[in-house]
DNA sequence: CGGGCCCTGGAT
DNA sequence: ATCCAGGGCCCG
């Protein structure tokens, strides 16, 4: 469940149902969904088994849990968690849950409660590793529901998304600004501003009227603000109704699918007519995606002498 | 900073 | 058989 949303979605999911449990014993049916753990399977049970999950963070499409000692002491670790592109985090109850088996399960954590958290994952571009944390570069709390400001050191390079409070929004509309690349690109860059994938970034640009293609450095401070403001308002409306789901691989930490498909107004509407102004969406393919908007609504704009000067100075 | 790659599988 | 899929890393 890729975007920020529906990461969101999980992790609010997997508060309540795992947060203060210990794991009792990890099972890994496929070590490739490991591959991001240094030392392999035997570090990551050494990481998780009979440890505490405390407070479960996020930021961007990462989210990771805290780990403690049986005791309460804290271990310096983190348990991160990444879904890809068709990543599922479950969470497995009742006996009868359990007995039906979840096809593409790679890996499961046993709790002390009796449930198990199951990480399924179709295409195996997800996974799950412990790693160290680091406090944060500015001191802030290291995302929105952050304990404190320890970090996975993993995310030095992710910078914070949209839903984080300490996100300096002027300052990553100017460093959009900053760049030449296409604005979709630089939206898709983490190191700029997470969070954002493909659906998201063609609602916020179509929202904000502004094509893919539009050069950073061709936008202005207020234009670039707009694009931001418009993504975040966007992935909180899809938050608030439990994410995007197409189809069933898209869903919460019980199986359920999120309602925000119908409310797209950009992505996956080729073809069809915009909703302000009745112009035909087009879809083309840019950096090996595809990008989908109004013709009418959102123009070409280049980068134009203008634009060169205010960038240089 | 674009392109290939890591994977599986559903739709055409 | 071929194309496509919501992500991200590593490579020049």
């Amino acid at each position: 469940m890729p975007e920020l949303p529906e990461v969101e979605v999980v992790r609010r999911g997997l508060v309540p149902r795992t947060v203060g449990r210990t794991v009792t014993s990890l099972e890994v049916l496929d070590e490739r969904i490991i591959r991001r753990q240094r030392g392999g399977v035997d570090r990551l049970r050494a990481a998780v088994e009979g440890r505490r999950l405390a407070a479960v963070v996020r930021r961007g499409k990462f989210l990771w849990w805290r780990l403690q000692e049986a005791d309460g002491a804290e271990t310096g670790e983190a348990l991160m968690g990444h879904l890809g592109m068709s990543g599922q985090l479950r969470i497995t109850t009742a006996a009868h849950d359990a007995a039906q088996e979840l096809r593409h399960r790679r890996l499961s954590m046993h709790l002390d409660d009796g449930a198990r958290i199951d990480l399924v994952d179709q295409r195996l571009f997800g996974g799950l590793w412990a790693t160290d944390l680091a406090p944060t570069a500015d001191g802030r709390p290291a995302a929105a529901d952050s304990p404190d400001d320890l970090l996975p050191v993993d995310l030095a390079h992710v910078a914070r998304d949209l839903l984080d409070p300490a996100a300096d929004l002027p300052a990553i509309a100017r460093e959009l600004r900053r760049r030449r690349a296409g604005i979709k690109s630089l939206l898709l860059a983490q190191e700029i501003v997470s969070g954002i994938g493909n659906i998201y970034a063609d609602e916020a640009l179509w929202s904000a009227r502004i094509r893919h293609d539009t050069p950073g450095a061709a936008l202005t401070q207020r234009r670039a603000l707009n694009i931001l403001r418009a993504a975040a308002e966007v992935m909180e409306r899809a938050l608030a109704v439990g994410g995007t789901s197409f189809d069933a691989l898209y869903v919460n930490v019980d199986g359920r699918s999120g309602y925000f498909a119908r409310s797209l107004s950009a992505y996956g509407r080729e073809g069809q007519p915009c909703l302000r102004c009745g112009r035909l969406l087009r879809r083309v393919f840019h950096q090996g995606r595809s990008s989908h908007f109004c013709p009418r609504c959102q123009p070409r704009r280049a980068l134009s002498p203008a634009n060169f000067r205010k960038d240089a100075s």
